[in-house]
DNA sequence: TCAAAATGATTCGTATACGAAACAACGCAT
DNA sequence: ATGCGTTGTTTCGTATACGAATCATTTTGA
């Protein structure tokens, strides 16, 4: 995982930039921390990061398609796939093939993945909930905003930067 | 290593979990996208995400040790010396032992890896960048302020959940 | 209707990512 | 100085992660 700390090219006041600087340093760290927490959680029940956090979303959800769990946890099929193979190598899911739509693999808990989600006490991301938690009132209302704006503005920048689909035929 | 002694739980009015939920959905959202982009930039000129990284970063700082590249980039010395392995197949960079410090290896550009970092316009994280200089100042000092406070609490609660190094013979 | 486009999932190749083990070189204490 | 713990790096095994190609099954459109 690379987090730069990039040397400064669009132009600012030095003051804006530092602060710029901090503000994407202290959001790499607070994700990149939660990740490892996650993970740290997990190692004590024998499963890895994206295993713990797919076991207690199916206990939380019902059973869910391939593509929905990949929608949920922000991975490619590609990546979901892998991680329910080594989880059904594990007896922790089923796969189960839908009869309304035979393209479609439904996951569900085997009784051993439900008994682990039950067993593990705390959520994944939860010490940073927490963290987040103890914000007072106004200060919760204020970095939503703030962040939902950045997200916003992210999301424009991209769209301005990013062409239409180019016509290419390799 | 066994169960936590006490595993923390919070419970909270469902409103409140709803922001909470919130900040940490654009949170992941903002560092994903991030990388997404920066990932993006660096395929026009054939390299990975990591590597335009790495290849910035030794451009601006000039040439830094294995374990000084794996500080800044946040990332295992294992993980950035397989980058490395990659980088110098394809003649970006050159590893030399250091004469001080036998243990030691620096990496530095190649010539080509040199004009591969002048030829790419944008930094990596530029667009996060551009997104959060687009704050007003007093935008910018709060969302700062809070942030740093909610990573000053992880940092707490991390350290109140594990306990200092057990003695343990596996 | 029926071929073509779209969708859901898997497979493949490659690149992170990380912890543990191995190894060499350093440095400190006695 | 010698022993020994520490440090810097690499290697190994495993698990993500993703895009491209593939396959089967819908769905669409003329």
């Amino acid at each position: 995982m690379v987090s730069p700390s990039t040397p400064p090219r669009i132009s600012l006041p030095p003051g804006v930039q530092r602060d710029v600087d901090k503000v994407v340093e202290t959001i790499v760290y607070l994700y990149t921390e939660s990740r490892r927490l996650t993970k740290e959680v997990a190692r004590a029940s024998n499963l890895t990061g994206p295993q713990l956090t797919v076991v207690k979303m199916l206990h939380h959800l019902g059973d869910l398609s391939l593509s929905a769990l990949s929608d949920r946890i922000r991975a490619g099929n590609s990546t979901v796939s892998g991680i329910i193979d080594r989880m059904e190598r594990e007896d922790l899911v089923r796969r189960v093939r839908s009869k309304e739509d035979r393209r479609v693999v439904h996951i569900k808990l085997t009784d051993k993945g439900r008994a682990l989600a039950e067993s593990v006490p705390i959520q994944p991301m939860e010490i940073f909930q927490a963290a987040i938690a103890s914000l007072d009132g106004e200060e919760m209302t204020t970095i939503l905003r703030i962040l939902l704006k950045l997200a916003g503005r992210v999301d424009e920048l991209v769209k301005a930067t990013t062409p239409t689909t180019p016509s290419e035929t390799p």
